[in-house]
DNA sequence: CACTGTTGTCAACACTGTTGCGCTCGACGG
DNA sequence: CCGTCGAGCGCAACAGTGTTGACAACAGTG
């Protein structure tokens, strides 16, 4: 069941409360720790190297199959790792920030994780890990919403509206950097050639912006994809007095 | 060809004028022209049937290794049937529409296709096709910010923002389709309950709005979204002056 | 007719995630 | 101290994936 459903019991994992020390087999024993740690690391190396179940075993120098004790499938460990990292970012957000801040900081924070470890961001563009930090991530846009001036109805489906396009813009972002970089010199190069060889009689509206088009940055659109967000807030709150 | 992408000769395919009736080994003839079609009968059955190309030669009662003949690899055939769909949707676009309703369109149609075909729609949610109809979708989306009042770089940039957040929203939310039906209604339900669940002291803000929350439908969050966009550019436009 | 190039078939390769079987070793009861 | 037990790991294997190269059958052309 690699669905995301999963309510049964999830992690008996380390039961013991004592740490145990070091022992069994060979030296270095392997938790669900040191696994997340390695998914992190693999992970970390973006598009040179896939994040592939037999690289974390060899990055752990153990069995790949031995994950499979500690988590029931990849998407559960997936699950957990990004969870891992989505706690970090919040963690790292200061608190007494106004409701603009505070949602600058939750997409900042998002977008540095998902440059960072492209291949998790990715694998969650499109669900939700329904874990604990999640739920701070939740009441955190709630409040944002809330501060705003935004109630009920209202509130809640403007709290969808920032978290799910967060998550898209994140996760697009991820999924564009797990292409190899030669491929992806290649692909904005091609397009900002292309704008400038495009037929004037069709296409008149690219022809006019050609040169700006060329020189629009990543960044600047994630920028104003985030201000959206925002103004999208202020504005209906507008509206609705 | 007016299409600007195509400088390494793509396709001779079918060099002769003459349809050359149907011949070949038994009976039909494999065109990419079919393959398309089967790509999209099979990308039609959503989660129930995922897009491999093993299947797509059972779809298309041939070998699998055939569909190479005909597409460089699979990545190909998929841009070629996104691009297609894309084209249709173009086409029901009606003109002489105002730039918001010209936007609306867009993301109406794009909605429309990538509910009907996920897999296609999830596949491209994080990359650009540099195809002929990607091209009408710039000069469209341009036409509309330009109309709105926005020049240069700030078209340019506002052109990305709408681009990129459509494709992702789509994707999005065609990616949520390809989970199992059981698997996503799991999912809904679950996010209902444990809403209720929550505990109220560490996290007040969801608690106040539990049932708002679990009464989001995505009709109104995708809504939401694309309202967005257009309050964006209005906003911007409102600024720039 | 032979020749050539196109196109479908077949077997195979290099991967992927995942499972069942056995072995080893640490921990625990006596 | 010793025997038992069970958790944790390695190994081999399975069912998938996309993709390639060799082979064969046919169309059109000289």
């Amino acid at each position: 069941m690699t669905n995301p459903a999963s309510k049964p019991a999830s992690k008996p994992a380390v039961p013991a409360p004592a740490p145990r020390s070091r022992s069994k087999r060979s030296g270095s024993q392997l938790t669900p720790e040191a696994i997340v740690q390695a998914s992190l690391r693999i992970a970390a190396r973006g598009s040179s190297d896939a994040f592939t179940v037999r690289r974390l075993g060899e990055e752990l120098g153990a069995d790949p199959t031995a994950v499979y004790r500690h988590f029931r499938d990849k998407d559960e460990l997936l699950l957990e790792v990004a969870d891992r990292t989505l706690g970090e970012v919040l963690d790292s957000i200061r608190p007494g920030l106004g409701w603009q801040d505070r949602i600058r900081a939750l997409a900042d924070g998002s977008l540095a994780v998902a440059l960072k470890y492209p291949a998790v961001a990715s694998a969650m563009a499109s669900r939700t890990t329904r874990r604990a930090n999640e739920f701070r991530v939740v009441e955190l846009i709630l409040g944002a919403v809330t501060e705003a001036g935004l109630r009920g109805a209202e509130a809640a489906v403007h709290y969808r509206m920032v978290g799910d396009s967060l998550l898209a813009l994140v996760g697009q972002r991820a999924a564009y950097l797990l292409f190899s970089a030669e491929a992806r010199a290649a692909d904005e190069s091609a397009w900002s050639r292309e704008y400038r060889l495009v037929d004037p009689q069709a296409f008149p509206q690219i022809t006019a912006v050609a040169e700006e088009l060329a020189g629009v940055t990543q960044d600047a659109v994630y920028q104003a994809r985030v201000e959206a967000l925002i103004t999208a807030i202020e504005t209906s709150v507008a509206q609705h007095r």
